[in-house]
DNA sequence: GAAACCCTTTAAAAACTATATAAAACCAGT
DNA sequence: ACTGGTTTTATATAGTTTTTAAAGGGTTTC
């Protein structure tokens, strides 16, 4: 039905979970550390992901950050599975990116159930995960599975974060975004309000689009207000 | 920054939680059973939908299977809030196509958490509803996130407070604004003390629009009285 | 008509916001 | 553990906006 990963350094936890999960006719991969859940869900973009927050090498929330940033895996849902009940580590463990929260000891059936509201909210959302998606609007024409903008006929590679950033201002063109809700699109998880960080994202991506065409401004800096993108590009 | 609907019989929650999720810049619709319940969001077509198991009229359940059938509300996330903690109620609440569930008394941070979680998911699904802020009077309209007015079919572009003032004035358009108010209005808690600086921002202002028009008078000073916007202007 | 008050104009200092650049921390693949 | 590339942090610099200050016109009122 659906390709699970689990990982847990607990073995018989990861034996319990994935009986179970089997039983619902699922597919289930498992890894006992989150260095290795990293590299399975890498490998093989599992449709959903068990994460256990206490393992050696890297932890939950470490993992579950880095797969929030990952290309391929930054839709994947996530369910953290902890023995830590504290609120503080509820509000970490969603805040690093998770979409459920549930604290052992658990009773199994709740967590079938909780699965299945995850695929099946997600399963609306990418009916087929093979499609390439791409975005065109006046100059640009964004390629998702290349990480790839094509500019009046040049094709400019991004790094994952420009990515993004282009693609929250291609979505919202001729339209001033404020920094703070660029940050929240493109960070998404994390409120952390780093402008700092944005703004170098920014000229890194401006540099990048006056190679193309040294004599057309993009990124317009609405002071006080943020950016807005000009589709066509605007005389300097 | 989203629409939520909240869904409960008790009103002391549904205050609680109506204030919570304000805090967080949303939009808070309420009813107090399943029956009003469906029928505003129906109507609103809102983005979440917390819901109470145990109402009058139509229960928690029923609705949530009913929104499940609608067209326009079957993809809307719904998240259950009741004061019972069976695992059958769970099974029965996630059955009836419910996204999360949380069991009475709750915190109130896991409840934003998770309608954060739940609200994140989707976003991905909702087109980009960013309608940009305007606010048309006479010749002026203003347009909130890229502080810039168009008065007669000409773009100034304003400063953050340039643009409060004005927005102030034309919000009280054709009537007189004291200073102590206007004072107020822009910078908030003002005990009216410096009101040179708002002299030289109006001074600012005059300029920009005296450039568009120079023939039409739009603020007009009311000696010992404040200000007042023509939104037509005023021949001089 | 003169004193007192209110408003405009102008200029420049202070505060704030954005850019540019470099260096450090971080991560993925070898 | 090393490498090449990406992201973040840090800092100096540039550019805008806001505030402050001072001088000069106008209005009102007695």
């Amino acid at each position: 039905m659906a390709k699970i990963l689990v990982v847990d350094d607990n073995p018989a936890i990861v034996e319990l979970v994935k009986i179970n999960l089997e039983m619902q006719a699922h597919e289930v991969l498992t890894a006992p550390d989150g260095l290795q859940g990293f590299a399975v869900a890498q490998q093989e973009l599992p449709h959903l992901i068990v994460l256990d927050l206490m393992m050696p090498n890297v932890d939950g929330y470490t993992v579950c950050q880095r797969l929030r940033k990952h290309p391929d895996l930054k839709d994947t849902p996530v369910l953290m599975l902890t023995a830590l009940g504290d609120m503080d580590d509820k509000l970490k463990g969603f805040d690093s990116g998770a979409d459920d929260y549930l604290v052992k000891p658990f009773e199994i059936p709740e967590l079938l159930v909780r699965v299945r509201a995850l695929l099946r909210r997600t399963k609306a959302v990418m009916p087929s995960s093979a499609s390439q998606e791409i975005l065109s609007v006046g100059h640009f024409t964004l390629i998702a599975d290349s990480l790839e903008v094509k500019v009046q006929d040049t094709i400019v590679k991004l790094t994952p974060t420009e990515y993004e950033i282009l693609n929250a201002l291609i979505q919202n063109h001729g339209q001033t975004i404020a920094l703070g809700k660029l940050l929240q699109e493109v960070w998404g998880y994390n409120p952390d309000d780093d402008v700092e960080t944005l703004r170098v994202h920014i000229r890194h991506l401006r540099v990048k689009l006056e190679k193309i065409s040294p004599d057309l401004k993009y990124i317009e800096t609405i002071y006080g207000g943020g950016y807005r993108l000009w589709p066509e590009g605007k005389l300097s």
